[in-house]
DNA sequence: CCGTTTTGACAATCTATATTGTCAGATAAC
DNA sequence: GTTATCTGACAATATAGATTGTCAAAACGG
């Protein structure tokens, strides 16, 4: 019965399967858009041009500027971490050694794709509540990759405290932004080092300042 | 014959005057508004009526709503900024004194005054290109106070290293920006420490120039 | 008091884009 | 080949607030 309800093929795809098309060229259209223009001048019918689509297909998958924005950015953000994930995974156990390795891949991801690195850093400030809340919850996930929650044993369960978690966020993607808005002035080694010397507040090694730039 | 030209006073004042003092009620005001219900959905007219002026006097003093943004952010900038100095200076010569007065008296200043805080950390993101640049400068000038240009005789005249001071500042304002939308859970102490413990980055990178990558 | 300047209230205009709706032509199923 | 479904181009509508313009009443100077 379930084959006797699918939908006529075109293209050797059924409805659903189209539409899923359609929603994800949508979406690499708007990380190429935004990338190049910014979310704000982004309209809606450039976007649909890019992905060649027409808006109805736009409003088909979402229901407004907004939510394809934050489709964008989810995109973005979880193919990052993930890889960032395995990076610190093939690193060891060392503590510092996985930071080390999950920076320098989030670095250089920044520096090779570019454009998803705007949407990820510069174009998701400031444009809802509700953006605002899935950013907030990307950092927190950020922040455990970094510092894991197993890493002190005195806190059961937790990451860094919060507040730790939010500024030594704040420092890396502060640094990330300048970063990109500059257009990589600095070597990836320079930035990797340089956002790890805050990360190693909350690790809580702040007070072990011999740690050299790696070379 | 200066006096000769001397516009019609109304109320005991000038039209400069007048001229002035209507621009500040408009300032105040959109902090006000701004505070309440956020700049992005703050009306010309809300502003307007807040000031008790109507949008003739709005076009007067500012070329549309992104201009008053500045001045309104400028203004609570110059105020908060001026303050931290005073108190650093106030704090004699230690490095981390200093630092610690200034951090106390920013985060005491940001419960004290919600409404200029919103303005300050939540409302100034992502409005454009132009807001950003002063928003950005603004940081040069905060990490200055936070970690003076002189500190460290071998850089003359110059702060922590960039990257340095941009993760400070991102750090701090990062937990300012929690800690104000979540209506200061915290006490004062306990974020001006945690801020203070990210700032020693760029305080301890500062003596220990082996961390310095030569550029 | 009279004429001028300034003010406040409010109407009129303008602009830009999101969002919805229409239709002819293309594509697949049988 | 015929019919139902889908697609692309484009027109029509909706909105919302910024910005400009008008006018009568109020405040001042002399």
């Amino acid at each position: 019965m379930e084959s006797s309800r699918k939908a006529r093929l075109y293209g050797g795809l059924d409805a659903e399967e189209r539409r899923t098309e359609r929603r994800l060229k949508l979406i690499d259209a708007a990380i190429e858009v935004y990338g190049e223009v910014g979310y704000r001048s982004a309209t809606v019918k450039a976007i649909c041009e890019a992905a060649e689509l027409t808006e109805r297909y736009f409003y088909e998958s979402f229901a407004n500027s907004e939510a394809l924005l934050i489709a964008a950015y989810t995109h973005v953000v979880d193919h990052l971490y993930a890889d960032m994930t395995a990076a610190a995974a093939a690193a060891g156990d060392d503590a510092d050694a996985r930071l080390r390795a999950a920076l320098t891949l989030y670095f250089t991801r920044l520096k090779e794709h570019p454009k998803p690195a705007r949407v990820f850093l510069l174009e998701i400030s400031g444009i809802s509540p509700a953006v605002e809340a899935v950013t907030l919850d990307a950092g927190r996930v950020f922040s455990e990759i970094l510092v894991p929650p197993t890493f002190d044993p005195r806190r059961s369960g937790k990451g860094p405290a919060t507040l730790l978690a939010v500024g030594m966020i704040g420092a890396v993607i502060s640094i990330a932004r300048r970063w990109v808005s500059r257009q990589y002035p600095e070597p990836v080694a320079e930035v990797a080092a340089t956002a790890a010397s805050f990360c190693r507040v909350a690790l809580g090694a702040a007070d072990h300042p011999s740690h050299a730039v790696p070379g």
